[in-house]
DNA sequence: CCGGGAGCGTATCGTATGTTACGTATTTTG
DNA sequence: CAAAATACGTAACATACGATACGCTCCCGG
């Protein structure tokens, strides 16, 4: 989390110190901030003629900077774009210059969510919700420490639009004597974000191997579980607290238990009222 | 410049064509997709260790998306790249929609949430958070039906960061025995959205008779149980789905965590490291 | 139960890439 | 104006990177 300190980015190291540079790495200096960051992350060959100077000076420029070498200044510029392609940079707020700190943690899950579903495409949430409505097999859910309660709220809505869902609670030892149950027809939805559980990586791979059809929502870094998955659905985690927001892969479920719902009419409206009356 | 890229982007083309790989390329694809573009820039061993495959199945991976070999697949990332940096207003994306439900979803979603907290003062968060900070008096929380996770959530990461946090749990009996324990110091988190449950209105009144602060979650119509509650946090639910969202609750509810984690230090985080040591 | 094929990883190879040494050009300074 | 120091490019070098050949494993069909 801490990589997002006040170190200096690179194009304002430049900045600094492009005054006290030599003609030609002033030269590449210009010519990286003029297509920042792009021609950083080519080869030495590339940038350099692109600058009009040769790979040498190239090299002294990326030393002066501070660099060991090409490699670690390359490392930086991809964790530089990395950091600022997670959160889009929400400047349209109006005004956010309240005094506390509700703000920066709403504006960072609202970027949350815009970035999750930038990386989702709507075929392959499709694809999910028509799996998850193909009522044939059974569908089982679990999830972490704290994601369990997605994978509660889930099947408590699933649960009443088709049959044969079930929310796997209790120890370990207990949703493994659900797996002899399992098989190629059944869906597994899983939860888990980092720190990722053993127990739930144990579990995937046993029902993977009994060919179930693994749903996994996850954080960007993705849990060793996607391995077995085969749907993978990585949400944006980060947030300015203590604590890692599940509120994306909360929408990404409410989602999906509206699409299936949708997908299901007028199946589960009938089996709705169906329920209405059984009170 | 000659090598105008193909003119869909390499996220679709991976959406496109991600059905018909095998499981080895396809946690490429996942993984690629998860941490787009940063990790397609970096050597093939990195990608490859970050996908957990190996290094051949990365380039047959690049190979099957049409690419001759690695580096012209690292060009078309930096061009498309350069593309996007350039022009910020097409930063919209990939989603063009076809009756899909997936986009109105989020978007209500969004609106929600800003919705919610724009009607949310920072001075009753605050306050709302120093209630829960204190741990003088006991914690409980409960939910409806639907928003019993968010309640089972939330009482996961409090009971982390101090003492005597409860979910109720089980049947309507259960809770109510629990009254006895409760008193003028105690809070009670409730969450209920419509159709609001009878059997929660119930034990709110008693609840509140004997002077337990109550905190209530509810919808923008306000539960019943408004009448009793000493602070009431009105969330947006309406999206176009049968169901109603959560997810704004959810959001103010994180952020609640986030605040009386905060408002604790450093006698959560002395907390949070002794329970790492009873592991 | 037994072939056949596809998928994947290990190990090896060739090469593109970053690196460095050195000589020439250019600027600086006494 | 001369001499030295700094800057820069050419060319040779070494390494690390991508590419490929090969064999094992798993799954499907006969």
């Amino acid at each position: 989390m801490g990589t997002q300190t006040t170190t200096t980015s690179i194009a304002e190291l430049i900045a600094d110190r492009i005054d006290s540079m030599p003609a030609g790495e002033r030269r590449a200096a210009q010519t990286l901030v003029a297509n920042y960051p792009v021609i950083g992350l080519k080869t030495v060959a590339d940038f350099s003629q692109q600058a009009g100077v040769s790979s040498p000076t190239i090299l002294r420029f990326v030393a002066r900077l501070g660099f060991q070498n090409y490699p670690e200044f390359q490392s930086a510029l991809q964790d530089e774009l990395a950091a600022q392609l997670q959160s889009p940079a929400s400047r349209t707020t109006t005004a956010p210059n309240r005094s506390d700190a509700a703000s920066p943690m709403i504006e960072a899950t609202l970027d949350n969510l815009r970035e999750t579903f930038r990386h989702l495409s709507d075929k392959q949430l499709n694809e999910i919700a028509e799996k998850m409505a193909d009522h044939r097999g059974h569908m089982f859910l679990i999830g972490g420490r704290f994601t369990d309660p997605l994978a509660r709220y889930m099947a408590a809505h699933l649960a009443i639009i088709r049959p044969n869902v079930f929310h796997l609670v209790g120890q370990e030892s207990m949703w493994r004597d659900r797996l002899i149950d399992m098989g190629k027809r059944d869906v597994l939805v899983i939860f888990d974000i980092r720190r990722y559980q053993d127990s739930l990586i144990r579990f995937a791979e046993k029902a993977h191997q009994r060919g179930v059809q693994i749903v996994l929502f996850t954080d960007q870094w993705l849990s060793p579980i996607a391995r077995f998955a085969r749907h993978v659905i990585a949400g944006r985690t980060a947030v300015p607290s203590p604590w890692d927001s599940s509120a994306a892969l909360f929408v990404v479920a409410e989602t999906l238990i509206g699409a299936v719902t949708r997908q299901m009419e007028p199946d589960s409206a009938r089996r709705i009222r169906e329920m209405e009356g059984l009170r």
